[in-house]
RNA sequence: GGGGGUGUGCCCGAGUGGCCAAAGGGAACGGGCUGUAAACCCGUCGGCUCAGCCUACGGAGGUUCGAAUCCUCCCGCCCCCA
């Protein structure tokens, strides 16, 4: 029985002796985890958790994936200070499969279980709320870090958020949980689903929490920021994110993303071998290759990647604001602010006004900001 | 139900009739430095057909030569009392 590497990165595991419990039983454990889909990416981030759920897989237990599509109506509070905007059920659907298939770049699919708590939860009528409501007290919500901060803070919190806790507890009920995973801002609920499944006279699930990522910007990792590495992201983008988090930021992820304690004294070599280990598990060895290339090529010596999109171009003269916000998102202002600070280059040399002859600059490598690029075919 | 507050740009937050596209901070963006990073320096940071114009300070009206700033109604949020 391998547990500690079923707790590695573990920060609670509790009841005290619960999982050992568990594990004595001697069937397959049902593993636990839910993330909720309002953003289309899994992140590096819920790759911690879903480390533990591959870890208990490994040993012939079962991963019960939860995807919150109806609890993502009403938006989890967890962490975060106002209200999430609701969501539109057809989106969260869109996103599962999705969802799904990120996540295998970390959990075996064959012994994952994919479940849609809409399943159960939409079933349940107003009796069955009441029931469920009655398993807690007003007081034991707001025990609860961040609705007690935020009450404090004399911001609001709606009722329906605070149901949450409890429609993630009742997940437990529906697939009988007997491990549930999550970051350690996800404690409250975990518990919440201990005393819940007892009151529907379940045993209790073990609540198993693991560390939390930081970001680049020193705040957890999260896809409603912009602050993380897609699991399932274009390589280079991978490569290059992980290159550019703070130095001390390695040893937490050498920790949690690698499981290594030793990480290289050169922070570049260990950054390097951090982006490796992130390629090659999303898309494989060869992916490495290439996004080291691009990396070195196009951040470290300042070049043009091999492949510039073309973009074809019709008028004698480029009106570059235009093109370039057409290009690459954007307003036309802030390409224009862009070219004035000469961030915009031709061939490597900054371009100066926002109208050029596009014979000038036909066939040129177009270096927009940091690191876009194209290139203009008179048409 | 009664009373008192409050609502500003991506976020926080100044601003109480003109000098406000709106201080300051953060984030972000461009440039410099560099190791990929951090720190630091400079600049930018609503939109557009850009020396001008348009749209903006919860929403809709109104007063005024002129409103984010005053008035009316509405909406959201917070507090106190019941």
């Amino acid at each position: 029985m391998p547990l500690p590497e079923l707790t590695r990165n573990a920060v609670h595991v509790l009841p005290e002796g619960g999982l050992e419990r568990k594990l004595a039983l001697g069937r397959p454990l049902r593993v636990k985890l839910g993330i909720d889909v309002t953003a289309p990416d899994v992140t590096l981030g819920n790759g911690i958790p879903l480390r533990r759920m591959r870890a208990f897989e490994d040993e012939g237990h079962t991963g019960v994936l939860i995807v919150g599509d109806y609890t993502t109506r009403i938006g989890d509070p967890s962490g975060r200070k106002t209200e999430r905007p609701m969501i539109d059920p057809a989106v969260i659907d869109a996103n599962a499969q999705r969802y799904f298939e990120h996540a295998s770049t970390i959990i075996d699919p064959e012994r994952t279980e994919l479940r849609f708590n809409s399943e159960w939860l939409a079933k349940l009528d107003f009796a069955d709320v009441l029931r469920l409501t009655r398993t807690t007290t007003v007081a034991r919500m707001l025990e609860r870090d961040d609705f007690a901060n935020r009450f404090a803070a004399k911001e609001p919190i709606s009722v329906s958020e605070l149901l949450y806790p409890l429609m993630q507890a009742y997940d437990s009920v529906a697939v009988e949980a007997d491990v549930e995973l999550g970051g350690t801002d996800q404690l409250y609920n975990l518990l919440m689903g201990r005393d819940v499944m007892e009151a529907y006279g379940l045993e209790p699930q073990v609540a198993l929490t693991v560390e939390y990522l930081d970001s680049w910007d020193g705040i957890g990792m999260s896809a409603s920021r912009r602050n993380y590495i897609g699991l399932k992201e274009a390589p280079e983008e991978q490569f290059g994110k992980a290159m550019r988090i703070p130095d001390s930021l390695l040893p937490q992820w050498y920790r949690l993303v690698m499981e290594r304690e030793d990480v290289p004294d050169d922070p570049f070599q260990a950054k390097l071998e951090l982006a490796r280990f992130i390629v090659r598990r999303a898309w494989g060895e060869e992916a490495v290759a290439d996004a080291e290339e691009h990396f070195t090529r196009v951040v470290r010596e300042g070049q043009a990647p091999e492949d510039v999109p073309e973009v074809e171009h019709a008028e004698p003269v480029v009106h570059l604001p235009a093109l370039l916000a057409q290009t690459f998102g954007e307003s036309t202002s802030h390409w224009r602010r862009v070219i004035d600070q000469g961030g915009v280059k031709a061939n490597g040399s900054a371009i100066t006004s926002y109208d050029v002859d596009t014979s000038s600059v036909e066939g040129a490598v177009i270096q927009a900001g940091k690191r876009q690029f194209l290139r203009i075919r008179a048409a």
